[in-house]
DNA sequence: CGGACCTTTGTTATCGCTAACATAGCAGGT
DNA sequence: ACCTGCTATGTTAGCGATAACAAAGGTCCG
């Protein structure tokens, strides 16, 4: 066994503590605690010292042990379907940067459209104690339901406007949007509407546009109704482009396909292209969603704008005042926050 | 004050901690310890008496007191430019998917293609003490390198062959593929070649391509370059559009055009058909990435298919590896994964 | 010049869990 | 009956920070 002399510095195998900085500053760790945070009163010549020690050592604080003791762990879960093409991606970067500068940090999970999933994923987010937590949708597990409900933090559901939400809310009717682009359709002259969506109710977002159109096409006294059912949700562009043929075989009378998204959208148009099919003379077509493709494709499609990144925006400016009203033990009332959406009429229809 | 009777239920301002579901089953917060973890050894009665106890108490376990003692937070932090229309969303989906399972959770951040920013969370992230990093790109500020140096963790660089990697190494010459690109197109009969990319070299990885871009050039003897900078990366479908426009404006005898991304390259040949310019007869267009939209349009867009996903995944494999020998003390050697890319001739080029 | 009061720093006691070791109980071989 | 070796559980001591309180030293005022 070697002897090490007292006071020289050693080989340490693990990263420098709190403990480490005190000591080498030759003040308290709370000082050193207070130091790395700002607001505290420290005097600024301590400050430096501390300073000096942290960059000597490459300190860099545990927020792990910090928040065990301080009850805070920064997080604010966020369960969204996909970030791959789709809106959520937006969303999630407006959540992002309504946060940025709170200190939370957010915590991203992917359910792939599933409750089941959504299920798991709320649960061992949980077990991060999250802040608050954000789900996409109002459709959940009967336990994950009750997960959320017992959590103890704020809750947000996003992008839908659920009948029974768990507390807060932040989205709009999907069902009515759609109504309006069917209103939209109609009053440009279309009769003959088709929709074109997903095979399941896994995407119960395009369950309630689909719903709409249903209703919208009900109260015109259009009671024809022509829906496509092709592809697991999300649908692709590509399977848009194969619902739109079907739809053309079945019912090759149709005069205008309103899609579960700008996606789907893009590739039936891409279809009718290929085909040389003629939009919007021949059929009109609609999206939904107002991705970037919209309004730069050739032609130009008519979509249902929805402020995706608004709605993560807001979600977190709700979400701050939620979490602050948490930290001074005065809860704040469910809210509900319904964005704006809006049919943007292009070329296709 | 009040006196509270002795073994009755009091109510609970705080949510049931380890101890409470020990009492309730009679047994050790030890045993409760292990029996929320699989793999230990533990009669199976005793656990069923303690699961009992967990889920009428609504217990969730606390990750983060956990990982404070066993020093594994189940993190792996992973940057990425920005997650909205972009590959790496496929990427973050690849290692989101390779970690299933591991129960190590993935925390995402976004630099916006700044290295400033990149360096701001990488020293937010390693916070949270992850136990595995992954950037994108081989480029840092000097302190962010540094950061990552002395990490003590695992740092996997991706989407490039830096010259000076920190660590491991998951990516592709963003450099060459262009320069097969430049190769194809050469070898279809065009000889002046355009590149259309963002302004700044921001995005080290446009950059690069552009370089492919002119080193093919040189090397085919095509000595003039005809380089459109426009827009800030990542470059938008719109402004490959416009920058399409300048292109033609700037050199009307261009006859191929070789987009940073598929997007731009996107809204050049939606430009393209706005103004009835044939493609790919009077000019052709090519992209980079693969994204869907490339294979849909019409026509469908030439690319390079880069296997975003896939570096995801295998980025998550060898992180998986390197974290394994980690925690057994033995550290695996520096690797340098060298994912495929191959041009894809479609109509447009 | 004494006390009120502020600023700056230190002390102590957790936070909720798990590693490491200790121990009890039992089976099986000799 | 004794020892070996296993399984199932308990005990103790932290992990690295922060809350809450305590205390030291200075300023200011009547």
């Amino acid at each position: 066994m070697v002897v090490r002399p007292a006071a020289t510095t050693v080989v340490k195998a693990s990263p420098p503590t709190m403990s480490d900085v005190a000591r080498k500053a030759g003040v308290s760790t709370m000082t050193v605690s207070r130091a790395l945070r700002d607001g505290a009163s420290i005097a600024s010549s301590t400050r430096e010292k501390i300073m000096r020690a942290v960059d000597e050592l490459g300190y860099v604080l545990d927020q792990s042990a910090g928040s065990l003791s301080s009850k805070r762990t920064g997080f604010v879960a966020a369960l969204v379907p996909s970030l791959n093409n789709s809106n959520f991606a937006d969303t999630a970067r407006g959540l992002t940067d309504a946060l940025q500068g709170s200190g939370l940090q957010v915590l991203l999970g992917y359910t792939d459209y599933l409750i089941e999933k959504e299920e798991e994923l709320i649960e061992s987010m949980l077990r991060r104690r999250p802040e608050a937590i954000v789900v996409t949708g109002g459709r959940h597990t009967a336990r994950g339901r009750k997960l959320l409900e017992n959590a103890g933090i704020p809750v947000i559901e996003t992008w839908d406007l659920p009948p029974r939400p768990v507390r807060h809310v932040v989205g709009f009717s999907n069902a009515e949007a759609a109504e309006a682009l069917v209103r939209h359709l109609h009053q440009k002259g279309y009769r003959k509407i088709g929709f074109i969506g997903g095979t399941s109710n896994r995407d119960t977002r395009g369950a309630d546009r689909r719903l709409g159109y249903e209703r919208a096409m009900g109260a015109l006294g259009l009671k024809d109704t022509r829906i496509i059912s092709f592809g697991t949700p999300p649908i692709s562009m590509k399977q848009g482009g194969e619902a739109l043929t079907r739809l053309l075989e079945q019912w090759p009378d149709v005069e205008a396909a309103i899609c579960v998204s700008d996606l789907s959208a893009f590739g039936a148009l891409m279809e009718c292209r290929r085909r040389n099919i003629a939009v919007p003379e021949r059929i009109a077509i609609a999206g939904f969603g107002d991705f970037e493709i919209s309004s730069c494709s050739y032609p130009a499609i008519t979509t249902v704008s929805v402020n995706c990144y608004d709605i993560g925006r807001r979600t977190g400016e709700l979400l701050l005042r939620a979490i602050e009203g948490e930290r001074a033990r005065k809860p704040i009332a469910g809210e509900t926050v319904i964005t704006d959406y809006e049919v943007i009429a292009r070329e296709s229809a």
